[in-house]
DNA sequence: GCGATTTTAGGACAAATGTACTAGATTTTT
DNA sequence: AAAAATCTAGTACATTTGTCCTAAAATCGC
C-alpha cells in the first residue's frame, strides 16, 4: 500500500479514537512508522488530512445514493438507504462528532457542506413527493411541515453520532441499527397505513427491539 | 465584581467566540487583566472553568423548568418553555457546539449529562401524557412512538446549535425563534386539531415565517 | 547503468500550553 | 496594630505542535 494511503488509514483511526484535537502529524507518523518530515511531504498538515478524509466520506455517501429510481422507491428502500449512509458516517465518525470544530479548522469543509445540505434538501423533497404520490406518506396537512421535517432530518442525520458517543452503552453491532431506527422513527407520524405496514415489515425482517443499550427512565 | 466571576464571564465569552480549543488560561487572564498565575489560583485549569460554566447552564435550565403545573400546561406553554431553554443554551453555546469534545475533556460533565438526560426523558414523558389527556396530542397510534420521539427531541435540543453555526445566515435576533420553531415543528404531526389551533395561535402571536436565514433549495 | 525525480529521515526553531513554585501585596480576623 | 488568610504577579520548566530546511535514499525513465 502507498504511504499516502497508509497515512489516511492511520489518521482516520486516530481521529476516531482520540478526537481531532489529540492527533498531530507526529502521532500519525509514529504509528505509520515513518518520520514526521516524511508525512509533511505527503500532507502539509493535519487539516489537509482532515479535508482528504472528508472528501472520502462525501464520495462514499454520493456513490451510495447514485440515481434515485422512482420505481423501487418505498419505505423499505428508504430504511436501507439510511442505514447504509449511517454506516458510512460512522466509519468517518470523527468528522460529525465535532463537526463545528472541524468546520472551524477547515473552512473549505464548511463551505462544501453548506452546499451539500442545500442539495440534500432538494433530494429529500423529491423522495418525499414520490412517497406521497405512492400513498406511503400522508399529504402535508399543515403548510410547510415537510420542509421543516427535512431540515430536522438533516440535523438528526449528523447529531446521532455525538449522541451515541455520550449515551450509547450497547454492543457496537447494535449501534447503527439502533440509531437508524431511531431517526427513521421521526417518519412514523407521517406514514399512511400502507406506509406503516411496510415499515413494520422492515422492522420484523431485521428483528429489532426499538430501544436497547440506551439509558432510559423506564 | 469578584475576580473569580470576571474570569467566568470572560471565559464564557472567549469559549463562545473562539471555540474551546483556542482558549487558554493565558488568553483569559490577558483579557481579564490579571496574571496567568493569579488565574490558576482561582481555577486550576481551563477544564475547571468549563465545568463551572456547565454547572451554571444546568442551573439556569433547572430553575427555568421549576415545577410543572399541569393546569397551565398547553402547547403555548411548551413553546415558551422551549424557547426560553434555547435562549439559555445559546448563552452557553460553546458547550453544545462541541459537546463531544467537552465531554471528552471533562468526564464529570459527561457523567452528569447522562443522568440529566434520563431525568429529562422522564419529564418529557409526563408532559406528553398530560398533553394527551388534555386532547392536544394524539394518542400514540404506533407502539413506542412517543418514546422514540422523546429521544429525538432531546437530540435535537442540542443539535440545533452546531447546525446554526454552520448554516444560519440570518439576523442574530431571529436565530433562537427560528430554531425553536423548527424543533417545535417536529411536534406538529402529533398534534390534534385543537393542538394545531393552539400552535398556530402561538405562531401568529409571534409573527413568524417558518423559514428564514436558512439556505434552501427552493 | 545513469540522471532525474520522488520519497524519506532528521534536525532546528519559534510559539504556545499546562504546571508548579516563590515571594510580595492586600484583605480579613482578632 | 499584629497575625493570619487570601489574593496576585512573575518566573521557570518540560512538552508539544506546526513549520521549514537539508541531505540522503529509493525509485523511475531511458
Amino acid at each position: 500500500m502507498k504511504t499516502s494511503e497508509k497515512i489516511l488509514l492511520v489518521a482516520l483511526q486516530q481521529f476516531n479514537e482520540l478526537g481531532i484535537e489529540q492527533v498531530s502529524i507526529r502521532s500519525i507518523a509514529r504509528e505509520v512508522g515513518i518520520s514526521a518530515g516524511n508525512l509533511t511531504y505527503h500532507y502539509k498538515n493535519t487539516d489537509t488530512i482532515i479535508y482528504e478524509l472528508y472528501l472520502q466520506l462525501v464520495e462514499a455517501l454520493s456513490s451510495s445514493i447514485k440515481q434515485i429510481d422512482p420505481q423501487k422507491l418505498d419505505i423499505e428502500w428508504l430504511c436501507e438507504q439510511l442505514e447504509s449512509n449511517f454506516q458510512h458516517l460512522w466509519t468517518y465518525k470523527f468528522i460529525l462528532l465535532d463537526f463545528a470544530a472541524v468546520a472551524r479548522r477547515v473552512p473549505s469543509i464548511r463551505e462544501h457542506f453548506r452546499q451539500l445540505v442545500v442539495l440534500r434538501q432538494f433530494q429529500f423533497r423529491q423522495i418525499l413527493e414520490i412517497l406521497i404520490a405512492k400513498g406511503l406518506l400522508k399529504k402535508e396537512w399543515i403548510k410547510g411541515m415537510y420542509d421543516q421535517y427535512i431540515l430536522l432530518l438533516i440535523i438528526q442525520s449528523g447529531a446521532w453520532i455525538p449522541d451515541a458517543e455520550i449515551h450509547f452503552d450497547g454492543e457496537v453491532e447494535e449501534l447503527i441499527p439502533f440509531y437508524a431506527n431511531l431517526v427513521l422513527g421521526s417518519l412514523l407520524p407521517f406514514l399512511t397505513e400502507t406506509g406503516i405496514e411496510q415499515y413494520q415489515a422492515y422492522q420484523k425482517k431485521h428483528q429489532r427491539s426499538p430501544i436497547r443499550g440506551y439509558p432510559s427512565a423506564g
